[in-house]
RNA sequence: GGAGAGAUGGCUGAGCGGUUUAAAGCGGCGGUCUUGAAAACCGUUGAGGCUAAUAACCUCCGGGGGUUCGAAUCCCUCUCUCUCCGCCA
């Protein structure tokens, strides 16, 4: 959510982002300015009716206890129009802070200046890539028929236990994935991010805080009963431990991990985008989150950059990296990267890292701030990303590890599976 | 799921219709003293709105609503915590 003050002090400013990003319904910048003069308006009637009322109050408590009744019941008298008013400004003042409210929390947040403008995948910019990319003898598989040859992954079962994207992870398929998630949080760890076990559901004003609300809630499952969001991603719970929070400056920058599953009903995904692990329902994932000072957001995004592409050099899979343009980042993003892996079977490069600095996007929503020396409280800058997203990760690494005495296991990643590769079943 | 008790400033905790503009203690910050530190003493110390303002005014005692001239205090409701019963990995 952005704040009305930035909006009033730079306008046009604002716009020109918002334009950056794709951003159509311009005419909201102003009608949040007018709708904060409303606000601005009824406050400061409201202010007076109640400075009004609390005098007469005052006065008739001095009244009554100086025992003077009769002058007492008539100050009373006089508090009657004065509340009268002071209601109806109540309700105005009441309505117009929704409809300012309503109308902010429409407008995307602002991209930073190194946004590229467009609107398409193809405007993104590539910042770096691995090198050229490996060739293998004979003709690779697709990761659905090294899953399906060696009993890894049942999609089809999956399907008939929930539905379409809900796989089933058999044997060295399901130890597989336990071994990414361990290697990928001790990874975190060793950086100085604490590791975290969240809720997997969360509230309606969890969901708010990051952004989820109100603009991606057909993404996620709900549960009708409790009023609960099955999580699309650990960043929810992560970001929300600290909601309402006034940390120390010295507290900064804090660096958070998690494992979860991720939900997400994907709506309106079809065709070969959503074959094999491409995309599911559920996945795995382990996500990274830091707070940080504001001075130090955009360091920390680099270094977040730079931590996740180490991690995918251990895995020894071929990647490029891509700075977002303005339309195809997120709603609550002010700079995102996306990391994408090769795969070599599909031919075709996969995302599997999301990696983005909110400034005070997510902080304004959740009043996450911090003291300075001697300041005011102020916003603080969050940013998250995946430290991996597993599905994507375990389709490249099949494909390109795949050979006639089985699957090669990166060696990394070898004493968390405890084996050098996968073998064939018997 | 049933019954009862509770939720107050960074923390502990008093207040249970009107000098509460929220006591007191702890913690934090500043000062006196000291070569320095500790101790002691003195002062100061929540958030938000409006604003040039660290001025005035207004709001906030878990969330929402109500009663009253006036609510932290009374009533309703929701959420959460604790105790007991039930159920249960």
């Amino acid at each position: 959510m952005l704040q009305v003050q930035v909006i009033r002090q730079n306008r046009e400013e604002v716009i020109r982002r918002l334009r950056v990003k794709n951003f159509k319904n311009l005419e909201l910048v102003d009608e949040v300015l007018s709708l904060d003069e409303d606000r601005k308006r009824l406050t400061q009637q409201y202010d007076e009716g109640r400075a009004t009322l609390n005098r007469l109050s005052d006065q008739i408590s001095t009244l009554f206890k100086a025992g003077q009744k009769a002058l007492g019941e008539e100050k009373k008298g006089e508090t009657t129009t004065v509340k009268q008013t002071l209601g109806e400004v109540t309700e105005a003042l009441q309505v117009a802070e929704a409809r300012l409210q309503e109308s902010l929390v429409l407008l995307p947040n602002l991209p930073h200046a190194s946004v590229p403008p467009g609107n398409t995948p193809g405007d993104n910019e590539l910042v770096r890539d691995s090198g050229t990319l490996p060739v293998i003898s004979g003709t690779p598989l697709p990761h659905w028929e090294i899953a399906r040859i060696y009993q890894l992954i049942d999609f089809d079962l999956g399907a008939r236990i929930t539905g379409s994207g809900f796989p089933v992870y058999r044997d060295q398929g399901a130890r597989l994935q336990w071994a990414l998630i361990r290697f990928f949080l001790e990874f975190n760890r060793s950086r100085g991010y604490m590791e975290y076990m969240p809720p997997l559901l969360v509230n309606p004003a969890t969901a708010f805080g990051t952004g989820q609300l109100p603009d991606k809630e057909s993404q996620m499952y709900f549960v009708e009963g409790d009023q609960f969001y099955l999580i699309p991603t650990a960043e929810l719970p992560l970001t929300n431990i600290y909601r309402d929070a006034n940390l120390k400056a010295e507290e900064l920058p804090i660096r958070m991990t998690a494992y979860s599953p991720c939900f997400r009903r994907e709506a309106g995904s079809y065709g070969k985008d959503v074959k094999g692990l491409n995309r599911l329902h559920q996945f795995e994932k382990v996500e990274i989150v830091q707070i940080t000072h504001p001075d130090q957001s955009y360091e920390a995004l680099e270094g977040m950059v730079r931590h996740v592409e180490e991690l995918i050099g251990l895995l020894g899979l071929p990647y490029r990296i891509l700075r977002l343009c303005g339309g195809d980042m997120s709603f609550a993003s002010a700079l995102t990267y996306d990391f994408e892996v090769w795969s070599v079977g599909q031919q075709k490069w996969l995302e599997v890292s999301s990696v983005s600095n909110f400034e005070t996007f997510q902080s304004n929503r959740m009043k996450i701030r911090f003291r300075d020396t001697d300041s005011r409280p102020r916003l603080v800058h969050t940013l998250n990303g995946s430290s991996l997203a597993l599905p994507r990760i375990v389709a490249s690494l099949l494909e390109l590890n795949q050979g006639p005495e089985g699957i090669r296991i990166p060696g990394p990643l070898q004493p968390f599976f405890g084996n050098d590769r996968i073998s064939p079943v018997p």
